[in-house]
DNA sequence: TTCAATACTTGATAAATGTCAAGCATTGGA
DNA sequence: TCCAATGCTTGACATTTATCAAGTATTGAA
């Protein structure tokens, strides 16, 4: 891997703390590569040979079943995926396809285990973002299996517009199709829901999104931090 | 805690391979309770001042949010809860509650964080067990959202007939109620899903399930590794 | 700029799931 | 042993969500 890419990936909570000779070994075995939009980096089901780190452009996972498929999350830079498999030498439960023009750092997985044993910082950091990691998915979960469709919208905006330090306006980050399969709904939905939440203020015109009132929209949301808080 | 307690917790993956002078250190601190049914052991939104150890009887674990409340897993010995709370020293995201009597060992937190620092063989166990954790609730996850109620419920009984090594005949392990909250359905659709696999061979009596004819019953519910096998 | 491909929206309809109410079954004290 | 409490089941109905089909808008490449 060119030089040029070792401050970005050592920027990562993942690659604060460790040592020089730690990351320089880890940096060593890796390599960065520009993908296209829609191109398939892995599959569900493959064995995970490599830790992928986003360094620009943004990639989506997902996961298929019987011919359905539904998209988990998406990943922007600079953030790692597939960790969980990585650490335990198990196969992929999700594929990855680059949503746009994407730069993404492969270091394979072997690497990553045997610095894990070496380098307690190493360690600590990756514990903790898989903490992080499985946190997220249970917050997820809870919104699935306690909130309408209706109800995950508007805590969706919601999050975004805290993304975007509380701009009323702001635009969409995905598809539109992408963040109905995202929330667990149909493209058809989710146009519905739109208009479902036009009595609380919220107005859409393509991807731009305005919030009129936002203690109206909280009012309907009732958004917690222990759903939808990612930083904790 | 007393030391004959040590063993069954020693037993567990997640220590078997550390110091004895780390392991003592840990247990320590630690005490074991019984609990009697039905009683809260956490609540959402504490902090997390301990890695539970369920010794004996099983624990329920749910979220809430709006008068609303799901079933989201069910620990059963010897495992742990809450452990991606206590590495972050995060509020926990789910309750716990009793569902029969109970044994349950309580570690300090700040203890275990503690000897995570310096002891590699913990760390490793630590977080192969967080990966195992985030990837249950990754395919926890597609269940729900690739899959039916009917779909869940078939691949469920299933599952569960692995657990019993293939037997034609088991009893569920949970109440019909918690069940239906765990798959994501009301009791009223449970009993009706249960009806729906009367046509694959599925027969219900109480709590004792037989599968007439096993490869029936997987053409339908068409299980897969990548959802089902908690194991990798 | 044009046009074909793709995404989005809308309405009509169907399927899945939830709610309510009532009755049956089981269970665990008194 | 009895019975009150709780859980389970069933039917009728309501709501939510998905599907299908058609039309509109947007996008990207020639």
């Amino acid at each position: 891997m060119p030089e040029s890419d070792y401050p970005d990936i050592r920027g990562l909570h993942l690659f604060t703390e460790m040592s020089d000779e730690h990351f320089n070994a880890l940096m060593r075995g890796s390599y960065v590569q520009n993908f296209p939009p829609q191109i398939d980096l892995i599959a569900e089901g493959d064995p995970s040979d490599f830790l992928h780190v986003v360094l620009t452009g943004s990639v989506e996972l997902s996961s298929s079943w019987n011919g359905r498929e539904t998209s988990m999350a998406t990943v922007r830079p600079v953030s790692t995926f597939i960790l969980a498999a990585t650490i335990k030498d198990a196969p992929y439960l999700m594929s990855a396809k680059t949503v746009e023009k994407s730069r993404i750092a492969l270091i394979p997985s072997q690497d990553v285990r045997n610095v894990f044993d070496v380098d307690p910082n190493f360690a600590r950091a990756i514990v903790t973002e898989l903490a992080q990691c499985y946190r997220s998915v249970v917050k997820s979960q809870k919104d699935l299996k306690l909130r309408t469709s209706l109800e995950r919208l508007a805590n969706y905006l919601l999050r975004q517009q805290i993304k975007f330090d509380g701009a009323a306006e702001f635009e969409l980050q995905l598809e539109k199709r992408r963040l109905a399969s995202f929330l667990g709904m149909t493209p058809e939905n989710l146009s519905r829901a739109f208009k479902g939440l036009q009595p609380y203020g919220v107005k859409v015109n393509g991807n731009h999104i305005t919030i009129k009132d936002q203690d109206d929209l909280m009012r309907f949301a009732k958004p917690t931090p222990l759903i939808d808080d990612y930083s904790i």
